[in-house]
DNA sequence: ACTCTTGTTAAAAC
DNA sequence: GGTTTTAACAAGAG
């Protein structure tokens, strides 16, 4: 489940891989993972990559043409996989958690992009929830608008977060995970930051004290740069770009980790249903 | 064969 | 009428 950590890796290699590229052709192998209102690969033939933004869960390609961007998000299942012209790499190799993948393209490839210089970049996705889609700078801007802002910036504060839970009726794990009021926590770093703040998801948001605020602030924020510092979590899907998985998943200190001992309090870890969510949370240090 | 998995959104319920 | 919850989407794992 790609979140914000496992864009912004994605974004950093990206930029360093395809900024400047120029997009030789572009093969749509499902149009589901396309705006099938607008022909993909013809606009985007011979386009360069000028950017690569994110924000929350979302990354945004500027192409160099006037107006034109491409839009993608990877939902649960979208992988990005880079191969370079010399570039024979068995992807996802060598790790437990990601299987070793066979050549690219494969049966989950649904879009390729060949640059001029030889390498492609392969969109692949199991589920099809994910997409790459043609955007103007003003579909692009209202996609932002549309996002809160995200606990590793500025924009976020200590007052912001108590504003936006006073008289929330609703379980602090849906409120966290609202990315219009708070944009690229999903639900591994929802459970993450609740255990670090010690706070249980389903309390009611309301209800919290100002001083569980402001834990679970410094939660929010810190448990996010944590992930970025190491490459972001690979719980079922996710890999980078070269098909590398991410090394947070051994930090993790209670998703997937039920009937394991807390870390903090020896309790064991249980696992519910909150916010019609699977949800991770230690009985005994959370409140 | 049946349940469970999740990010986002739209519809339904409150 | 604003807030909150649920269903739907897809396809695979167990």
């Amino acid at each position: 489940m790609p979140e914000l950590p496992e864009v912004e890796m994605v974004r950093r290699q990206l930029t360093d891989k395809i900024i400047g590229k120029q997009i030789a052709s572009v093969e749509v192998c499902d149009w589901k993972s396309v705006d099938h209102n607008r022909n993909f690969a013809t606009e985007v033939a011979g386009r360069k990559i000028v950017e690569i933004e994110r924000v929350g869960k979302y990354l945004f390609l500027t192409l160099d043409q006037n107006n034109l961007y491409i839009a993608g998000h990877l939902k649960m299942t979208g992988r990005l996989i880079y191969q370079g012209m010399n570039d024979p790499i068995q992807y996802g190799g060598g790790h437990a958690l990601s299987k070793p993948q066979p050549e690219q393209p494969h049966k989950h490839t649904r879009i390729i992009f060949t640059f001029t210089d030889g390498s492609h970049l392969y969109f692949n996705d199991m589920r099809k929830f994910g997409y790459m889609k043609l955007a103007t700078a003003a579909e692009v801007e209202d996609q932002k608008q549309a996002l809160g802002p995200e606990p590793i910036t500025d924009l976020y504060s200590k007052e912001y977060l108590d504003k936006l839970l006073a008289d929330r009726k609703t379980s602090v794990k849906a409120a966290l995970l609202k990315q219009s009021d708070i944009a690229g926590l999903g639900n591994i770093y929802v459970d993450e930051a609740c255990w670090r703040a010690k706070i249980r998801p389903d309390r009611i948001a309301g209800n919290l004290t100002p001083k569980e605020i402001k834990h679970l602030y410094t939660a929010t924020r810190t448990v996010l740069e944590d992930a970025i510092n190491f490459g972001g979590t690979t719980f079922r899907d996710y890999v980078d770009t070269n098909g590398e998985h991410g090394n947070f998943t051994d930090e993790l200190a209670v998703f997937g980790r039920q009937g394991e001992a807390c870390r903090r309090c020896e309790a064991i870890i249980e696992k519910t249903r909150v916010a019609g969510r699977g949800t991770h949370f230690c009985p005994g240090c959370q409140v």
